[in-house]
DNA sequence: GGTCACACGTGAGGC
DNA sequence: TGCCTCACGTGTGAC
């Protein structure tokens, strides 16, 4: 395993080498790995003390280094390469290649971040990551339903017994001024 | 916008014309639009009868749809493929193109799967999608939160008002009995 | 005409 | 070993 690299490794070293001729430099990139947040290992619910803490300053890292580097400094320099050669043979496609490569970038963030809400991933592959997320979505919405409908339950419950207290204390009230008229008596 | 079509006919007619030549046949096929499931409309939290009916429908149609098609006929039909012809000079790698086709068509379920659960959607490409499902998920986490705080809160003052009405009946309990045992003298 | 987003075929690499 | 997933460059249609 010493190919193990960090997520943000991915956006470093974009500005050289942009020739046209297919899959020439494509062999000195490794395959990307996720870093080892919660795989193949089932956690119940309840375990989101520290798990959250460090998916959380994960997911901080992803979007500053997404709101620094993407939005301002490669589109920059998309636009100065643009207009330094307005047609010809070769270098015309190149911004279009970057601008391609800009967007699956910005894809694969949205998956990492993705990747560090979503609990209880089963697989390491994208379309496991989507259904994961899918299937949480659905629990998590029928945790809010549930909790909600407990919470009202709990809620019509204590307005009943506010009502008989409020229903004994007038008892109370009705007693103690009977007896105190029976005692002057 | 007269190219407007449905979501599953992404997954039609997949079987002919899988010539090694790139760019040939791919004018024919428009760009995927997809339904209009909350588009531009922001809805409250509180608006969840009628569009969960309808996206709930659509999301078991994705599923049988990929049960059905992708797991079993077209892996059936590589595998024969693929033991016909060990190794040739133009046909080997045209499974490789289709498992391929394969993989970014489940990814792509996926993603209609995850577009039908997810509300207030902002945009209509992916990453405004994994976005907006991040941040969906961050607020159901904090509304399932809310609801559980707020039901045991109630839940605390039902049990204090509870052994107030205890008490209470005890109290009156005893004030009976007295004053039937004053009686009696 | 330029931008954006997508699907496609293809090489590479991990399991 | 083959199977599967991925990133890449490219073509193309709609804005």
């Amino acid at each position: 395993m010493e190919w193990f690299y960090l997520v943000s490794m991915t956006c470093s070293f974009r500005s050289g080498s942009g020739l046209a001729g297919y899959g020439a430099m494509n062999s000195s990139k490794p395959r990307p790995v996720y870093p080892p947040i919660q795989n193949n290992i089932i956690f119940s619910t309840a375990t989101s003390s520290t798990s959250t803490t460090v998916r959380s300053s994960f997911a901080e890292d992803i979007k500053l280094e997404e709101s620094d580097h993407s939005n301002i400094d490669v589109k920059a320099k998309l636009k100065r390469k643009r207009q330094k050669k307005p047609t010809h043979g070769r270098e015309e496609p190149m911004n279009h290649v970057e601008v391609e490569r800009l967007r699956r970038e910005k894809l694969n963030q949205r998956f990492y971040a993705l990747r560090a809400v979503v609990p209880n991933i089963t697989g390491m592959d994208k379309a496991s990551l989507l259904e994961d997320t899918v299937r949480y979505i659905n629990e998590l919405k029928l945790n809010a339903e549930n909790a909600e409908s407990k919470k009202d339950a709990v809620q019509i419950q204590l307005n009943k017994l506010n009502e008989e207290i409020a229903e004994q204390n007038a008892v109370l009230e009705f007693v103690d001024e009977g007896e105190e008229q029976w005692r002057m008596i």
